[in-house]
DNA sequence: TATGAATGAGAATTCATTCAT
DNA sequence: TATGAATGAATTCTCATTCAT
């Protein structure tokens, strides 16, 4: 995996394998199992040249976060058709998203546990991109409710609950989609959408579930 | 918070005292960066008691990770009582789950992410605990399935599913609740339920969602 | 092989406990690697306790280098009655020195490397017995020239030169028959003799080695 | 005695320093009290050099037995002409061995005593040396008896207990010439002949020593 | 652009030793 | 006589980071 050691090559390139090795380093390893010495020799350049490149270990982590995180929004983004019905829209992002985290184990466990557990710093960087998706959540819950249910309205702070419930249950299902044998990224998508589209149904009708008699 | 400096305390006192400290610790800065200096003196002990008593840093580790679990799991089995319906006890579970880990935010990061981000023999810990977790949901939907819709039969594997995705919501939510102002336990509790009970209700009448026309 | 747990027992007896304990620890893991608790945990005591009655490390080290330096030299002592002839008399002295290193590897080990690689102090504490070795073989040696060569004179400086080769080929052997499979004592001690006597029979009649022409 | 402070040099001359300065320390004061600290200072780097060069303390050490085990091995070898005959070699050898070692005092401790009191690992090291050491000397014995009279066979067994015997004379005459005044290495040199040699040379002719009566 | 040489700062861990009972 | 509780002081080792070329 460790790139050929070819010398001089353009900078972009290089940093890209840095990167990626922090990423597979990282990702594999931890943030703080990992050394700086693993991911320049993984990377095939000298330690020197990483901080030339990245400037500092946090720096690095930070460059890794934003990057995979750009990566799987563009996925995301990229799967979804904004003049499809909500629920349309919902499904294709749900299946990039399934299929992204998939394909790349290392940088999902970057994003979904290392980010959060090194720091705030790091965690906010991880966080923007939360809100994002919860933003295109929130938008489809919002945008589904106005198509199907017009008198309804949910208040805005509920929804925001409920995208980050199915948001959630997307990223644990990702890790359970990694992590268990026989379990494919359309099996997750599809145990998504299952679990949470039609309660959605149910309470964009105004159909709240109540609790039951305390007694 | 740091225990009061008092010298010579029997050693199950001392034990209990110098966990506190590490939960503390750990789960405010992460595992990596508590030192056991600092645990030690936030316990008001020196370090070679903590090591004396806990033997190292990974099994003090392992300690926090095991008491955490077990009051989280005594706190939520002794919110349900099996004889009533399913849906009351997921409720009665649910928000001394989300009770809990409001009152315990450093227990609860050090069990959801502290523990999941160090390597597998801590992940194994807390992975335990979600088992057990996982178990009781997936007990509780196929109660109740057998409850209300005594023809239905959802495969086994569908509900772990399903199990998994309920779970993550909750994990979610939880801090989600525990670092969003104005977002209560019984908030988080009612917007899980809101969110996964209906959902749930539909499928156990068999009620599947479908996949929109990919056209 | 630890002492068995009885409490309250003479002082005398309780030390002798620990000693046996030290020796055997030292010997076989080195004096740093021997840990006071170690020594403590197979002697059956409290670690406090040995200090009571030993007082430091130091000094517990020094007591087990002088128990078993007196030992070692009591045995070779009871061996040889001073009334026979020189050359018996230092036959029966080897003879006991192998058979005791054999039964005590574990102060053999003691007095021949630990108390030497350990600092002066110890250092001083092991050549003091080794000086009264050298002093009986010297006498031995003067004694078995004025026997049978009385008009020989050997300078005191080269008996004594002598007596240190006759010693370090005895303590080798003493090693190489401790950690030779099929190699006893009586092995050991035969093989010195033949080694170490007839040469010095010839020194005595004045048959000096003589080098061989440099050319 | 320590190296005159200049940076950057390259690297084997750098270890060929911190092994200098090992030597040194642990040959004067023993490997558990010499910390890597003081190496460290001693050889002029600070001590994540030693580490980035030697690896661990006990690779440090063992890289001082086998580098001061092989100087001492090569300047007894280049001493020997092997088409002289076996009293001649003999002679020349011991003379080496003694030279080298007074001049050498830290090394020969190294090897001597420091390496036969920590643990299996090293002495084994050290082992392999006075294997050596015993190979060379037996080969002499036995062309001796070959030379001087062929119709004697000296059992081979028994040959290896003489060897034994002979090395063990010399280091301890070593140590003895290392620490008392007055003492030379030629001096050493001499007694270890004429104590030996002579004693071996009656062996040769089948004159084996007899026990004494035992009456 | 690229690197071999080098280090300051701090981490976990251990150990001989003592106090209070 | 005997011990459970407790610690000061090291020690080995690692790591992010920089310098000189």
């Amino acid at each position: 995996m460790g790139a050929v050691k070819s010398k001089r090559m353009p900078r972009a390139e290089r940093e890209r394998q840095m990167l990626d090795a922090a990423v597979e380093i990282i990702g594999r390893h931890g943030y703080t199992a990992a050394s700086m010495d693993d991911i320049a020799e993984l990377a095939g350049v000298s330690k020197p040249l990483v901080y030339l490149y990245l400037n500092s270990k946090d720096d690095l982590f930070t460059a890794c976060i934003r990057r995979e995180a750009a990566a799987l929004t563009r996925a995301v983004r990229a799967a979804v058709r904004p003049d499809l019905p909500a629920e349309r829209q919902l499904w294709d992002g749900v299946q990039a998203f399934f299929t992204y985290t998939a394909e790349h184990p290392d940088g999902w466990t970057v994003l979904h546990l290392q980010a959060r557990t090194h720091g705030p710093k790091f965690a906010a960087e991880a966080d923007a991109m939360r809100a994002e998706m919860a933003a295109f959540v929130t938008r489809l819950i919002a945008s589904a409710a106005r198509e199907s249910h017009p008198a309804c309205d949910l208040p805005a702070h509920e929804v925001a609950g409920l995208a980050t419930a199915l948001i959630g249950s997307a990223e644990t299902l990702a890790d359970w989609a990694n992590t268990t044998d026989g379990v494919t990224a359309a099996h997750a998508a599809t145990t998504l959408m299952n679990f949470a589209w039609s309660g959605l149904g149910n309470l964009m009708t105004g159909n709240h579930w109540t609790a039951p008699d305390p007694a």
